[in-house]
DNA sequence: ATATTTCTCTGACTAAAGTCAGACATCGTG
DNA sequence: CACGATGTCTGACTTTAGTCAGAGAAATAT
């Protein structure tokens, strides 16, 4: 059957056995909407409680609706919402010690719930249905976290791009030199991929001194994601945009401690030369890649 | 990972990067409840058309609900009900020209939008996820299965016994005698799994002569469903409705050429016994497991 | 033939979800 | 400090969902 086939049937048997199990359970005489946010709001505790805004946006909700839901929280004492202090526009929601015990109880239910789905199973059953799970569970995430370019100062950006030199850091045994953010380049520019808001991959292209060929730099993948293919989807993306701006050879650098990385450049098909002008000082393994001409 | 950790992880990326964006794609101007009825009309087209018993069943809606929207349906010309000709209390809906057309729209946009979930993935990629969810699938299914005390003469019971009656006739190489329909036995009890409404797995215990003892008779599974464990969960419940009723000691028999039924027995702790007083003529192997008095 | 059960339908609701316009406060910028 | 942008809220809806009682027709049992 082919992967489209088995997905939406997937679907049809998972909505219909768990989701609508999910909605009786989850319940407890408010609104399964309202229970998710509650849940929600718990996720975000120990960074402080969300803005409403964030709420918005992760279980994108319209905002009068949101309000709504989180006065009848608030009735309920359950949550209680605050002026942010970095700007009193927004509003940070939080729980209350009567909103942790609910959420307490909504998450035993959901692992209750669980328990009971998987209970007539055998173990054996169950190993393979956790294995199935996690490896989906990866695969789904991959499949839809979105690139989009960022300027070069972007904080999520600048994130992404400090955990790349952390690593490099962590891993290079001499020790090794940061050498800070770098000035926006005129023509380069930076993508960014994101999974639930969070940074799981960056990565980067600029021009080089021949105006045929683009360098791509700044790859990076976040170290839970490794072997979901993302760093091949990211370079592709990279080589798509180094195309777009009439580029018929890509060439990029890295070190020798990024093993993965290596293998990576080798399987996209490209070629190791010797150290080119403009490379990074740091810089151990050099790779070009040739491409058709459009 | 626990089981409950990866299943509740894999809902939680489940329903906010798939769910969501079913909804927003499969609406089509139609509440999403009335698209999935006009669905599920048509994949019971061949069969002749759905009655509304049987919606009810298979989408888990209230009776004035679903008949609101059967109306609905029906005025915007897509599907037609009549009364079934072999019980006039019946109806049965089907769809029109303009409905088989709508449900096809719907069908392509289901494909597309799952062809555009995967699209990111590399083949290899979606192999693995393709494999991840039929495994998946399977399980949850097995794992949502539900098993339901039926009366001896039930129609699914009937169906299902049927099927096991064929299923050792096909492979019985000596041409099997049907006995024909069991007259109802007192103190008997059949159990039906049914999965989507269809019987899956069939079995049922009766007293033997020694009070303390109870055969467990007509173990069928489904063959689209061997391998899932049906056959061990039946076997457990028939074990603990045979202890409920007080017995000690339970024996069953079966056929040579019902070789996996013959190695589950043989793992779940049944010892092979010579043919014992009451047990089927065409039987050639014998069973028996004793189970410490409670 | 009468009573009982089964099946679908309508009426009359309540609850939840989702939309949209605008009020009001606060922030950053020139 | 005026101005546009941002962020949250309320009011005033419309649409879907979901419930329940009971009417009326047809099948089945007594």
């Amino acid at each position: 059957m082919s992967t489209t086939a088995v997905l939406r049937r997937f679907n049809r048997t998972y909505t219909q056995r768990i989701g609508v199990l999910e909605e009786s359970f989850l319940g407890l005489g408010r609104p399964l909407a309202v229970s998710r946010l509650l849940f929600e709001i718990g996720a975000t505790e120990q960074s402080g409680g969300a803005t409403v805004r964030d709420l918005r946006e992760r279980l994108d909700l319209d905002s009068g609706h949101l309000s709504r839901m989180l006065r009848t929280l608030e009735r309920e004492g359950l949550v209680e919402t605050i002026p942010d202090p970095a700007d009193q526009r927004r509003r940070v929601a939080r729980l209350t010690p009567a909103g942790h015990t609910a959420r307490q109880e909504l998450d035993d239910r959901s692992e209750e719930l669980a328990a009971r789905i998987v209970a007539p199973l055998t173990d054996r059953q169950r190993a393979r249905l956790t294995d199935a799970l996690a490896t989906a569970d990866l695969l789904v995430r991959a499949a839809t976290v979105r690139l989009r370019e960022v300027p070069p100062d972007d904080p999520a950006g600048r994130d992404a791009l400090q955990r790349y030199l952390d690593e490099i850091d962590a891993r290079f045994a001499h020790g090794y030199v940061t050498s800070g953010p770098v000035a926006t380049e005129p023509g380069s520019t930076y993508v960014l991929a994101t999974s639930d808001g969070e940074p799981v991959a960056y990565g980067g292209i600029r021009p080089a001194a021949d105006p045929t060929t683009i360098e791509i730099k700044r790859m990076w993948v976040h170290s839970d994601w490794r072997g979901a293919g993302l760093g091949s989807r990211m370079l592709r993306h990279l080589e798509a945009l180094a195309a777009e701006r009439g580029a018929t050879r890509i060439v990029l650098d890295t070190n020798e401690v990024l093993e993965e990385a290596i293998a990576m450049y080798d399987r996209a098909g490209y070629c190791r030369v010797d150290r080119y002008a403009g490379s990074d000082p740091h810089a151990t393994h050099f790779f070009e890649k040739v491409t058709a001409p459009r």
